[in-house]
DNA sequence: GACACGTGGAG
DNA sequence: TCTCCAAGTGT
């Protein structure tokens, strides 16, 4: 009969155990990552850059690290340090965002940069309180800079670690609520060392390893101590609640050229949907599926052809566009629009969804220089 | 707590 | 075609 206090014991020596396990298979297995320093490195002292650990971090939000890659690439290109991201243009980040997704990323990463770059000696705060102060960085991304860019204890829960703890742990309690016996179990894990590698570790078992689907159990480490792998089913966890249906909206967008290529461009307000991004002209995106999305609400008269429809998916509707195209011939643009050259186009800050619409209009226009 | 907020790839 | 989702944050 075990006493609480030997039951704790039991408990932490299987969290002991499993962070030693898990630690052993990432000196082998880790993934090579642009932004990553490899435990080889760190062994022989070589600390992480906290400005590479950190804008990492933001792009890999809900982002695939495939996705990520020639974006990070190019960001450490242009801004080598946070002082000249603190220095940058907005626009110029906007630019170099656009595609990404989740633009408000984009802002909040320039906001973030210009304070950091106020602090002494424009270094990144070390701690959670102090990180997490800052724009666009929360619970996760502050425990995960401190862990991984200042080898600092912090309890980093992101999906991926969400989904390897409920397996090994056959925690049944959907999420969000599963978060507070998650975080329990982590937190009891990372008393062993190299919190940083313990952090990536763990995404990096969750990536390659412990998939939402078909997870590749007989290469785990932790296989042994998986009360999933018991049970037979480790893709039922996580449990998570059932998604809401997309609803469906529809407008029409005007692409207007000018005899020389260029396009008539103009910027969305800073906030909300494609927050400070540029577009095309488009009516409002009604929920209404058989809404007007004639010419009517054009930016100006023109011999507007219809160039077909497109479909873009977001998060939390599902919009069609009808493309409309005009020759413009000699026209002043309107209050707040701007005409964007042909050789200018591929470099704007132009969300997917308004270059499907461009491409819908002019093939190939917003590809030209890549 | 619920919802807004992008995108492209995988199965 | 369609669903799920990938290193979440802000309001």
């Amino acid at each position: 009969m075990a006493s609480p206090t030997d039951s704790r014991k039991l408990a932490t020596d299987v969290d002991g155990r499993i962070a030693t396990l898990l630690l052993e298979w990432y000196d082998v297995h880790h993934r090579e990552l642009p932004w990553r320093t490899p435990p080889s490195e760190l062994k022989r002292g070589i600390r992480p850059d906290p400005y590479r650990v950190w804008l990492s971090e933001i792009m890999l939000q809900q982002t695939t690290v495939e996705a990520v890659k020639p974006y990070f690439r190019a960001f450490l290109d242009k801004w080598p340090d946070v002082a000249a991201l603190a220095a940058a243009e907005t626009e110029d980040v906007m630019k170099a965002w656009a595609g990404l997704g989740y633009y408000s990323r984009a802002r909040n990463l320039k906001v973030c940069a210009e304070t950091v770059a106020r602090l002494p000696g424009s270094r990144f705060p070390d701690n959670e309180d102090g990180l997490r102060a800052l724009p666009g960085i929360g619970p996760y991304t502050a425990a995960a800079i401190t862990s991984i860019a200042f080898n600092r204890p912090a309890a980093v829960i992101d999906g991926n670690v969400e989904r390897v703890v409920t397996r090994l742990f056959s925690i049944a309690t959907p999420l969000p609520q599963a978060k507070v016996e998650i975080r329990a179990h982590v937190e009891r894990m990372l008393a062993a060392a190299r919190p940083g590698d313990f952090a990536q570790a763990m995404m990096d078992l969750g990536a390659t390893i412990c998939t939402p689907r078909r997870p590749r159990c007989m290469l785990c480490p932790l296989r042994a101590d998986c009360s999933a792998v018991v049970s037979g089913d480790p893709e039922f966890y996580p449990v998570k609640p059932a998604k809401a249906e997309r609803p469906r909206r529809r407008g029409a967008a005007f692409v207007a050229v000018r005899s020389d290529g260029a396009v008539l461009l103009r910027k969305r307000p800073g906030k909300g949907l494609l927050g400070g991004m540029t577009e095309v002209p488009t009516t409002d995106w009604t929920a209404r599926v058989d809404g007007a999305t004639g010419v009517d609400s054009a930016p100006f008269a023109a011999n507007w052809q219809r160039a077909g429809t497109i479909t873009h998916v977001f998060t939390h509707f599902t919009l069609d566009l009808d493309v409309f195209r005009a020759e413009a011939t000699s026209v002043q643009a309107p209050d707040g629009h701007f005409w964007s050259a042909a050789a200018d186009l591929a470099g704007e800050a132009l969300p997917s969804v308004m270059k499907k619409v461009i491409e819908a209009a002019i093939p190939g226009a917003t590809k030209r220089g890549l």
